[in-house]
DNA sequence: CTGAAAGCGCTAACAC
DNA sequence: GTGTTAGCGCTTTCAG
């Protein structure tokens, strides 16, 4: 019956193995494992030991058959866009592999069509593959929320349910609006007063959001803001030709950015018409992307508390998964500024 | 016996619930999944209404039980390096979930203590909770591939054996000598002479080759390397006092870097003096990061094809969970030059 | 070609 | 406290 677990043994040790060799059933092990304080002191020793020379661990397959848990979550991930600054996702994964180690979960990665959004879900979610979801790309609707909501598939979106407010499921997300309300106040402080925004389409609510921080900034130190918004698409070309529009027509000394990628646009710019970033012209960021710490001047740039987020994120999601299920609402994080040169000096 | 599966059933159907359905026994469904030739037609088509009307997909924890397999392959990931231009590693993983996904594989994440090479491996693999690893960071020794090969794990190795070239897992690595050597052919040809290299400390064994590139090159045009090297930290403060002494104390024209970061510094360096980087002297860096896309000038660099790494490891992986097992040799792969204008214009 | 039986390794429920 | 029994959902024999 028991195998002969050598060093280069393929099968690994089974409960059954360890009961053998330390001389209680299958069960008692399995109780060492899961409720040791369920055995005596020397069982438990005993049990251990025997674990410890074996070197077992118990199989996931069988756990997870038995248990009806994976302790695997999904995430989708999108392909890299390429020419532009935007990495917060692969920041965002990073963040979520530590912090779900420490809660017992593994990640697992898919790929979606990217013209399907439900692509993927659905496999996973069907075969029982994962236990919960993270859902990231909360912009445009966010067709997984409801749809998940709808098969009673547990999951925590990182970003706010913006078409449907009343919607009851986990979610955590970062104030964008914060966000830029910080930067402006930081260019406002060092004594700007025509702050300029790029932003992008009307139709992204996150831009929005984002754009709501810079206008609530300026109005409250009585500034306009009339002229001097623009919202184009997130390239950095789109910002660089947004940035000499506005340079043009509003004369602005200083532009917030929705993304580091429009800020690139803007010291595009700036470069062309021979004006220095910081000096003549104060620019800040969004996403504090390896480019805003690398490019020169460094670019100044709001940066989101991922590791941050990862942590609610997951709190939400044992939350869900325990027993009995704990309702986690909505939770919003504010970020920080890291100030680099592209801020300019005080003007005052 | 059977469970009423309606549409927001929370017990997804099993094997029994299809056969019912369908007026088939469980093993007739099986086959149908696994086996379809081995049913008659009209058998088959029944049984597969059944399952399509049921929404049926196998459970994945009951089938990796019986076959001893999880359909997951683990990559282990290191923490961003913020403040640098390396995002390799992110790219990387893109294009192997996207390769997996193909060959009915998903990508398990687990993180491991920066100073503990193998944590993580050993526990993932004692459970089996994934069929095989792809190992990543190969540089320093590698002591997962020798650990793994003792272990007989299966596993794929992104980078070569550096220090054991007799070893005999599989591996996928890029050609970073002959990306080296492509990027100091290319400003060769137009014309410069005087190529400086920036690379890594002498105990980095992937920055030697690199390094043995641009040599190459060099020599091939019997042209002296003498006094034009430095060997550095891979940080940006590091690229540019290299090229701050090189500029100072072999006047080159040109600048290959072993990666994107040091081609940053010098990029820095250049505009403290007012050089205009690509006219008065070029650049290229290693690892076509986002930064070298947006930054301005653009920087030519290095680009590692990946996507082609991720199916390469793919299939050897297949190999290796394949039966009969295929041994599958190591594969190295050409990197491609991407030409922006920090190269410069043509000077002949 | 289809069905019946066995068992992968584990844990929940119950007896002792 | 510890052992026995049963079964999670699937696939692999082996009969019919």
């Amino acid at each position: 019956m028991s195998r002969i677990p050598g060093r280069l043994s393929t099968t690994p040790p089974t409960l059954a193995d360890v009961a053998e060799r330390a001389g209680v059933s299958r069960q008692t092990v399995s109780n060492a494992v899961n409720n040791p304080d369920l055995l005596r002191a020397d069982t438990l020793a005993r049990v251990q030991e025997a674990i410890a020379e074996l070197g077992y661990l118990p199989n996931r397959a069988a756990r997870n058959l038995r248990t009806r848990a994976s302790h695997l979550i999904g995430l989708r991930i999108q392909p890299v866009q390429e020419g532009t600054a935007n990495a917060t996702m692969d920041r965002f994964v990073h963040s979520l592999v530590e912090t779900s180690r420490e809660a017992g979960y593994h990640v697992l990665l898919f790929a979606g069509e990217p013209g399907e959004p439900l692509a993927g879900y659905d496999d996973l979610l069907r075969s029982t593959a994962v236990d919960a979801f993270v859902v990231t790309d909360t912009y445009l609707g966010n067709p997984q929320a409801t749809w998940l909501d709808s098969r009673r598939a547990p999951f925590v979106a990182f970003g706010r349910p913006w078409e449907n407010p009343s919607a009851t499921h986990a979610w955590v997300d970062v104030d964008g609006a914060a966000g830029c309300q910080l930067a402006t106040d930081h260019l406002l402080d060092k004594g700007h007063e025509r702050i300029a925004w790029i932003g992008w389409r009307k139709d992204s609510r996150i831009g929005e959001d984002r754009r709501a921080g810079w206008h609530r900034a300026m109005h409250a130190r009585g500034l306009p803001t009339t002229g001097l918004a623009s919202r184009v698409e997130d390239t950095v070309v789109s910002g660089r030709s947004a940035a000499g529009v506005l340079l043009d027509e509003a004369r602005p000394t200083a532009f917030v950015c929705a993304s580091d990628t429009l800020a690139m646009g803007v010291l595009h710019t700036l470069h062309e018409r021979g004006l220095r970033a910081g000096d003549d012209v104060a620019v800040v960021g969004f996403d504090d992307s390896q480019v805003a710490q690398v490019v020169r001047p460094g670019l100044s740039s709001v940066r989101q508390p991922l590791e941050q987020v990862a942590v609610e994120v997951v709190k939400a999601m044992e939350g869900l998964l325990g027993h009995p299920r704990v309702a986690h609402p909505g939770v919003l994080l504010t970020p920080s500024l890291e100030v680099r040169d592209s801020s300019g000096p005080d003007r005052r």
